[in-house]
DNA sequence: CCTTGACCTTACCATGATGGGAAGGTTTAG
DNA sequence: CTAAACCTTCCCATCATGGTAAGGTCAAGG
């Protein structure tokens, strides 16, 4: 199997399916005389489960832990789940701090909304300042986004 | 007011500063006659309302929109409106898809901690495949990393 | 046998937002 | 006058991914 159908079969991209083997997070694949790389189905396996676990937010050096710890049979199990639970956290944490900045937005939109003030309260800390200084701006950054 | 005290008075480090300026998010500061950086309290108004949109999760484009939006006073309240009330879209779509992230991994480990199988649930999935090409991804990658 | 198109290879560059550091100029306090 | 603390620009690194270019390979059809 070329590298093409082991990334249709994983659903890693080529180009990340070369990244993993220069960082060896997967072995190296064995070449044809010609150079291309070959694939079986244990390669495959490998693929997607980096691909399901990227999909559940590891990050590559986690996913590193993990199939290092695979290799040795003794220590996995709890290994594994320490890693996996420390990344449970990590989640709980980024949530939480998602929701903190939902509902500090949703106070500002809603306050927004009311037109119970004469401005928009998501700007008012900027009043004065860009209004004052607008014209030293033009055009004189080195490179403009907008 | 120097790059110094405005990044204290602002808590955006220097580095950010020069970096916003070079991408035209905030216009060019007053230089000194050595070209050192002048900030006034205005300039470090912007800089707080950039560090308090990037808490909130806007990206550097999206507080741009906000900033460009501010200098078109008819407009902006209705579309100052819009652009965080998508941004708090993103958010909570961000936020759900976290939230499957999390409710996956705890069953995966609750499984894991129950002992109810022989291997662990986490890893089931790549089930002889490390075993197998173990060997030949000795030493062989370029830049390992672990 | 040759061409064409689909595939593969490596190498380089870009992203976004930030940090680090080097090499050198400036300012301020002692 | 000197030393420390500050400033300047420039380059490099991160992390995971995508893009592109220049060139090699392979399979199918004329």
């Amino acid at each position: 199997m070329n590298i093409g159908q082991a990334s249709q079969a994983s659903g890693v991209s080529a180009k990340m399916i070369r990244y993993y083997e220069s960082i060896g997070l997967v072995p190296p694949a064995d070449r044809s005389n010609s150079g291309y790389r070959h694939y079986g189905s244990n390669d495959v396996y490998r693929l997607t489960f980096v691909r399901r676990a990227r999909e559940l937010g590891f990050s590559i050096k986690s996913i590193g832990e993990l199939m290092s710890l695979w290799v040795d049979r003794g220590r996995s199990r709890a290994e594994v789940r320490k890693v996996a639970l420390r990344h449970v956290r990590e989640l709980e944490t980024q949530a939480a701090r998602l929701q903190e900045m939902i509902a500090t937005l949703r106070d500002l939109v809603n306050c927004c909304k009311r037109g119970d003030r004469p401005d928009c309260p998501i700007m008012t800390e900027l009043e004065g300042s860009l209004l004052a200084n607008q014209a030293a701006a033009k055009g004189s950054a080195r490179n403009r986004i907008f």
